[in-house]
DNA sequence: GGGTAATAGTTGATTTTGTAACTAACAAGG
DNA sequence: CCTTGTTAGTTACAAAATCAACTATTACCC
């Protein structure tokens, strides 16, 4: 209808970016809410603090780069469910530090172990150095420091 | 904390996708919002038809993968805005033939050229190589057939 | 034909997200 | 100490996505 021209929407990066993460997300976020009924901010909250430890709400937002307000509402959720503990900083009394329970180590090992082998298998469609140059670019479009 | 493994969620691509989705969605995204108070769904619905010319919902939903909800939703907030005519087909009188009016050409017009250079601007981070292989791996992973 | 299933698209109810305003606590300068 | 500004985190309200049910039409097939 309109001339042709070289550029598709197939070709747009943010599109193409944006149906790459939907479609590589599913199945494992499958997991994550059916075996735990968690949303994909709880999730990435666990995550972090089954691999740094304990951290702030602030500190997790930074790193991930979350809205503080997903974190808020992830952390009061996980707590909930009895997958953290808060414990308010006495120093600083308005930041609090954030703890995986028993059951939240748990639940982080199990997915932590999904996630991997589900990483390798989406990894493995690619050779070696194209999967490490893919992610290099990938955090260079995030916006991740190296 | 925990045992330090070799996996951080900063590697895992579903998460590495989805942040470079965000991240490179944003500028873009400014651009037509501010522009045509346009959503994502209507911006993309108003490129298929740009592109291919007359569609129906059904077939902008495949090509796109976008739920019917969202099309259908987007569909009638750009014909109410008068970029686009729905024609019911006298064979099948279910389906409609969506169209792009003079304005709607205009906008696409527009919003294409702006998506192509900020295509460009993205992808001036690479080297042409390493650009083509990243598009590559981006549709194989989005299930996009070459 | 008449009944059942399938399809295109819409609508409504519920969830989830996004944005802005808010509370509580600390900081720093006078 | 008191005012002004900043920060950590929460909450309220609006916008959007999700999911299920719905209408209207066509297809199948006995």
């Amino acid at each position: 209808m309109t001339e042709k021209d070289d550029f598709a929407l197939q070709d747009f990066l943010p599109f193409l970016l944006n149906r790459a993460a939907e479609e590589s997300s599913l199945a494992f976020q499958f997991y994550y809410k059916n075996r735990y009924g968690m949303l994909r901010n709880e999730w990435r909250v666990l995550f972090h603090l089954g691999t740094y430890g304990t951290m702030t709400a602030k500190e997790i937002g930074q790193r991930a780069k979350i809205h503080k307000t997903k974190i808020s509402r992830a952390v009061a959720k996980l707590t909930e469910r009895r997958f953290i503990t808060r414990n308010r900083d006495t120093a600083d009394r308005r930041s609090e530090h954030l703890k995986l329970t028993a059951a939240g180590e748990a639940a982080y090992r199990d997915l932590r172990g999904q996630a991997a082998s589900y990483d390798k298998q989406l990894a493995a469609r690619f050779s070696p150095e194209e999967e490490q140059t893919l992610r290099r670019m990938l955090r260079q479009l995030a916006g991740i420091e190296e």
